[in-house]
DNA sequence: AGGATGATGGACT
DNA sequence: GTCCATCATCCTA
């Protein structure tokens, strides 16, 4: 996605057609006036009222909300008590569907981040841990990742050269649908 | 390198 | 009370 058009016009479809697609694009942080970008490698669609591992499937709450919204709306959700995980609302207003941003590459502030995660590796392999990194927590949740103004927002990068499809991480349901999307690297035999 | 486990809050039966 | 869209740590090898 070299533009914002292209993003937001990707985020406007269903999420296992979106989620690939948003592959190489960067998630900016601009929390506590101090910027961290991340470049996502590693994603999850999650179909609403279509997807039994999604947390829309028995309809909207108070919680899951804001994936009812337009696309592009951050949905922050707290994961086993401890953690925050950050997903982006897709498709159509009032459907449910939505991408977890599970991983990326840190392009800028690594240093803030070490500081955040409170150490030197595996800084942003985990939905838990980009949330942490990016100091992204539930006070965020609705805002507009689509809007260049926000303390959290998309932009566009550098598309993915290589995907992987495979099974969603640490679901017990639908776990046939190859819906979790890396950036994959070309190996060398 | 890989398996088990505890922390901990909210949604749901 | 039970089930998680997790993670760090503590084992065993």
């Amino acid at each position: 996605m070299t533009s914002l058009e292209e993003l937001s016009e990707a985020l406007a479809g269903p999420p296992e057609e979106a989620a690939p697609r948003l592959l190489g694009a960067h998630l900016v942080s601009e929390v506590d006036r101090k910027t961290v970008r991340l470049r996502i490698t590693e994603v999850e669609a999650y179909k609403g009222s279509d997807d039994p591992a999604s947390h829309a499937f028995g309809g909207r709450t108070t919680r899951n909300e804001s994936m009812f919204r337009s696309p592009g709306t951050l949905y922050v959700y707290r994961s086993y008590g401890i953690h925050n995980c950050a997903n982006t609302a897709a498709g159509p207003e009032g459907i449910g569907w939505g991408i977890l941003l599970r991983g990326g590459h840190l392009v800028e502030g690594e240093g803030i981040v070490r500081r955040r995660r409170g150490r030197r590796d595996n800084l942003t392999n985990g939905p838990g841990k980009v949330c942490q990194a990016l100091g992204i927590d539930i006070s965020h949740n609705g805002l507009d990742l689509l809007q260049s103004g926000s303390e959290i927002r998309l932009e566009p990068g550098s598309p993915a050269e290589l995907i992987m499809a495979t099974p969603r991480i640490g679901i017990s349901r639908a776990r046939e649908r190859a819906w979790r999307f890396i950036e994959a690297t070309a190996v060398s035999v």
